[in-house]
DNA sequence: CGCCAACCGGAACAAGGTTCCGATCCTACC
DNA sequence: GGTAGGATCGGAACCTTGTTCCGGTTGGCG
């Protein structure tokens, strides 16, 4: 038997994997239905009908099974890739604030984040072992984001050391959950949150 | 019009309202399903298809929905049912052993209640709000079954005073949640909490 | 330019919740 | 005891939703 679409090669590239380029409506396909689910799923919640994001995306559902063989695929596609966007927005806001600023944007990106989690959490408690490593994920990127924030904070004398990052990201996501139409609220709660971080604080 | 049903009121019988009786077979079909809808649950989960439930209970499926018009329906009214059942055990309880036993014994009661609700958690915090008003019901049934209990305990001597039925309660069922299948090892942990009880009572 | 594997669309299937309505069976009344 | 009538019953049928299947289409490579 051959290989099925070894192709071949290209110059430069290593060549210890075939990787298979994928077609461009492939590709075009797999992003406009991530898009679409994720803007459905913060709307309608992750119980929202296959049949609308396919919809929504313009793919017809043999597509959308093509790339997301279960629904459940869809939704934890649609979270990591969030959880990603979340992470990556960290060192870029580390780049361009000072420390204590960059933390405090990066936790409103945060619970802007959060806010869109509607019914999620109850996805993860239903005991679908479909969902079981996402908080794994979610702990492997997003902490170590937020580690990096607040230790550039803690060094720059503004913040207190004695805060640890994952209760952080606990207790704002609690301060999330309640308050799911009230948004100003929740960001009151976590303003407080950030001024008792600073209490104590070298500088 | 006439009254429908009105039948006429019985001697002896308050006429403030008409009370119209329950047909036999009406009261045997809800008996039937409730029962059915019970053992299914405890087996399969609160996800249990209604017609596997209308099949056990020997009834036709519009009987189910003439007495529960929807799923979640039956699902809380078996829930009720058997917080009743778990609070009606106090005073049996009580009046049969000496205070400290029918405080033992009512835990493992309570357990065997909590051991059967498999997937209800993530039903409750699904944000369905056909479910919302069942924590109020278990507070309102259970506290007082179980304060009655703590209070002659403690009364007899043989149990400490600073312990809140509340969390008595919340703490045992926690015990329950991660030891799904290990009933033994549940009753262990909850040994050792009610022995904590003891530590420090007077007698 | 032409091939063909990968990709696409949507019809079809399966399962589960809910509705509907003719047949049946209690209960009250005579 | 018998009967009328409305409550109740059973299950076929309908709708929604997840999933599979397959004939038609197309992007990318030779």
């Amino acid at each position: 038997m051959f290989r099925l679409a070894g192709g071949g090669s290209r110059v430069g590239e290593s060549t210890a994997e075939p990787v298979r380029r994928v077609r461009a409506d492939a590709q075009r396909s797999r992003d406009a239905l991530r898009e679409a689910a994720k803007e459905i799923f913060a709307v309608s919640g992750v119980d929202a009908p296959v049949r609308e994001i396919a919809e929504r995306a313009g793919v017809g559902l043999g597509t959308v099974y093509r790339h997301f063989p279960q629904r459940s695929d869809l939704v934890t596609a649609v979270f990591r890739y969030e959880i990603d966007q979340c992470a990556a927005a960290a060192p870029e806001l580390a780049a361009a604030h000072p420390p204590i600023e960059a933390l405090r944007l990066w936790l409103d990106r945060y619970i802007e984040f959060m806010a869109t989690k509607r019914g999620l959490v109850a996805a993860l408690h239903s005991g679908d072992p479909a969902f079981a490593p996402l908080p794994g994920y979610f702990d492997a990127h997003l902490r170590p984001a937020l580690e990096t924030l607040l230790g550039a904070a803690v060094a720059s004398g503004q913040v207190r050391r004695d805060v640890d990052a994952k209760d952080l990201l606990v207790a704002v996501a609690n301060l999330c959950l309640p308050a799911e139409e009230d948004a100003a609220h929740t960001r009151r709660m976590v303003s407080l949150l950030i001024d008792g971080l600073r209490y104590g604080a070298g500088h």
